[in-house]
DNA sequence: ATAAAATAGTTTCAATCATAACGTTTTTCA
DNA sequence: TGAAAAACGTTATGATTGAAACTATTTTAT
């Protein structure tokens, strides 16, 4: 049913075929971004049962740094209260500890614990498999400018700000 | 701080060094997809008050299409609980019909009103604009060439399923 | 013809998430 | 100093979501 026969006039068969969702930019960006979030999230979450926010606050953490929630904010693009509950929930796993920073008491400070890191190691390679899968058939060039291409329409966007 | 003191050994600091959040494929479609995602998403929100899953119905239906809620979850990527759902609300707002099929009961027949028909018309031209606006500074190539990255990079995720 | 299986769509339930309000500690500045 | 403002992080509230269960209808297979 490419045309639609119980349609009123030429003029709205046209019209009707001047908008398709399949070719609409927004649609396509975010059928592709669930294909790799699906890809990426089955390893943390199977391996782990991590959420992508927990994923990502192992991540800017880092198996050594110590940062304050603040600063896992700023360098992960999740807001303050989702990076909490992550917080939160990495420490019911023993994967990351919290202590108090001595010269500012309303600041944390969080590193992993041996536990963490051990997930951390154990992800790594993993969750490199997926994005190396997700990138095959792919020349070095091509993959530099579909990341300064999407960083482009990103910056389009005005929303470089979470960059970090 | 872009080594840390506290780390017990080189080797753990060059392992530290080894994965960085802001150059992980994942994450930076993740971050390109919520500053699209974003931009269009307050087209359809603020003028009309409309999820993106309404959005999207009204879309694929367009202006005079009758479509079953299979056939939507089909050519939008929408799951059934979620169409289910968009059509309900656009039927409260008056933007959607919802008539029975003679030949299997079944299925419904859905088409958007006429106000609903006047509301997609006026979103076309703002989507339309944002799209643009999104892909400012690309040439034509280049806007291809990303297009046809993400779907290399969709296929290789094995989730091209959901295309239509 | 009829019981079993499949399909269309809705509803329920629990988990996730965003916004806003909150408590605590530190900083600013009069 | 000491009161107001700002910063850090958590909690409460309501909305959104996804999986599974459900109703109703049609198809399949005996």
């Amino acid at each position: 049913m490419t045309k639609n026969k119980d349609c009123p006039s030429a003029a709205a068969v046209d019209f009707q075929d001047m908008f398709e969702l399949k070719s609409f930019f927004p649609y396509l960006v975010r059928i592709y971004y669930r294909a790799v979030s699906e890809s990426v999230g089955a390893v943390y979450s199977n391996l782990y049962g991590l959420s992508a926010y927990e994923w990502r606050t192992m991540a800017v953490l880092g198996p050594y740094a110590a940062l304050s929630a603040t600063e896992i904010v700023e360098k992960s693009s999740i807001d303050k209260v989702n990076v909490s509950r992550a917080i939160a929930k990495l420490r019911e796993r023993g994967f990351l500890k919290r202590d108090i920073d001595g010269d500012d008491r309303r600041r944390s400070v969080l590193r992993l614990t041996e536990s963490g890191r051990t997930a951390f190691y154990a992800l790594i390679p993993r969750v490199r498999e997926v994005e190396a899968h997700l990138l095959q058939g792919m020349t070095p060039k091509e993959r530099e400018t579909l990341i300064r291409l999407m960083e482009k329409v990103r910056n389009n966007a005005g929303m470089l700000k979470d960059a970090s």
